[in-house]
DNA sequence: CTATAGTATCGAAGCTTGTCGATTGGTGCA
DNA sequence: TGCACCAATCGACAAGCTTCGATACTATAG
């Protein structure tokens, strides 16, 4: 028992995303970035963040993501920590069902993530 | 009769990058979308970019990359490919030099792809 | 308390990726 | 022509990722 919590001192929680343009880029925030990015270069999570997205805020459980996703219910659920981790998308549990919706800061984050309009052209 | 020749070329040329919160994603799209993200999700090809972005559009050659990104030649080389193959780079050839640049449709690409306003909140 | 149903975790197989040293391929200069 | 130099490729290794079946956890229903 007495489970040892497990310190997320995850590089994301330290240097959290610099624009791509950022004029001087850390390591840790290079690191962070990329970390970010990542979590949405699995075609399944773009569906997933897809699927969240067009619902319109509408929480989903994961019940209603395997059959969509053709994938079965593990597989969705390590999908889900990785987003979550990433801060993309929030886990509630509701009952026996764990809904799931996009962070609110997700979209500000990516936007400003993917900024290149500072340099170039 | 006339079959239609499905091409065998890269996803990338045939579904090109759909918003994430695009109201139908498909499968080729949601790939596409994945692979262009992925090609960002390592930390030292978001220091190439950032050094591409900072320079204004001012080519960049490897040697000029592996000091600051503490990688050796080949290393540097890998990652370019990777970026020259998302359509992030573009390669120039300068005497025995590679010069590399921002490609110019990167940054709308990005600012498409990363585009989640439009469902959420 | 027991049974049921939705999730999370574990363990493993197969594939991809990042990194390097060594080698090969081109380009320009003496 | 031969040499010097920059970049791409090859071969290899370690690490990580995706996916699954099997199992453990947890909260409701009876």
């Amino acid at each position: 028992m007495s489970a040892v919590v497990e310190q997320d001192l995850h590089v994301l929680s330290v240097a959290c995303c610099a624009p791509l343009a950022a004029p001087d880029l850390s390591d840790d925030e290079a690191l962070a970035t990329a970390e970010l990015f990542r979590a949405l270069g699995d075609p399944a999570r773009v569906r997933i963040v897809n699927l969240l997205a067009t619902r319109g805020g509408e929480p989903v459980c994961i019940c209603n993501l395997t059959e969509p996703l053709r994938l079965t219910q593990p597989t969705v659920s390590h999908h889900m920590k990785k987003l979550v981790e990433a801060g993309l998308v929030e886990r509630e549990q509701r009952g026996r069902w764990a809904f799931f919706t996009l962070e609110h800061d997700a979209v500000e984050r990516l936007a400003t993530v993917a900024d290149l309009k500072g340099a170039c052209c």
